[in-house]
DNA sequence: ACGCGGTAGTTGAAATTTCAACTACTTTCA
DNA sequence: TGAAAGTAGTTGAAATTTCAACTACCGCGT
């Protein structure tokens, strides 16, 4: 027995809300980036990953996943933040088929400096848009509709 | 006299949540369209734009807008879907700078071939997610976030 | 009528993302 | 033990997106 797929106007029209606002609200707080001279939100997430990981350090694999990239894609934006002196790439001595990137201070002061506009686009944006009743109901539909995607 | 700024804990996590949940679903429902042997969802936006205009047609500025994309990454778009025959251009007689966008028939049948298999994510992955309640939160919400970040 | 600022769309190159191999290593299991 | 299957990450080319000109045209003000 499979749960119901049918979709109405409503449903419909709010899924066009939802993927509409992502789309605006992320191009404002790109404009807010680049307005500060600073890199795009995909640099942001990769360092705060890192931030957020013990030792500052992810293997390259799990970074990938939680930036939600794929490994290709991750390769690729890791040489350029490499480049950038953000992090650097570290051979992983138990499995040698593995690489951790490392946070530098130049990626840790880097995120700081992000992290100042971004949380300021969040607030104006997103949320001074929330009452507190408001914000448990997305909170709660939004866990929901990952739990159920991610299988 | 600025409106509140500060950011709280769940304020910021359940932003991370929203943007979270856009790509994950938008990762879903795009591998049933690649399963489908169906083109990407840019492609359907675009589509549906032209089909829900009067006559099927739309200048690419107003197509540029509804679809959120920039001038130049529209013109790029519609070259190719003007080159897998879904649409062509055709220059505006009243104003000789600009040009419309016109949905064939084969752009009209593949518009709905896609909503086949939208449809369904949609409903699978959202629709399924939102009891009635929390569905007029959700627009509510996203509505007022889409009036001010638009100014 | 002329010229100027603004709009519509295109262009081509650069940056980024995707895709399909490919290398090197680890794990499994017979 | 050792071969097969799987995992980690890279590579380079193709596809897409971004960016900064650029062409052509409109419309206003004089």
């Amino acid at each position: 027995m499979t749960s119901r797929r049918k979709l109405d106007n409503q449903r419909n029209s709010v899924w066009r809300l939802f993927i509409t606002a992502n789309v605006i609200l992320l191009d404002r707080i790109g404009e807010k980036f680049s307005q500060a001279g600073l890199p795009s939100m995909d640099w942001y997430d990769v360092l705060l990953m890192l931030k957020e990981a013990p030792e500052h350090r992810l293997r390259l694999s799990e970074l990938a996943e939680k930036s939600l990239l794929s490994r290709s894609n991750l390769t690729h934006l890791v040489d350029r933040l490499e480049k950038a002196g953000l992090l650097y790439r570290e051979r992983c001595p138990s499995d040698r088929r593995g690489t951790y990137a490392v946070l530098t201070e130049a990626g840790m002061a880097m995120q700081q400096k992000m992290w100042s506009v971004y949380s300021e686009g969040i607030a104006e944006y997103f949320g001074c848009n929330l009452n507190d009743e408001e914000l448990q109901v997305m909170q709660r539909v939004l866990e929901r509709m990952l739990t159920v995607a991610r299988k």
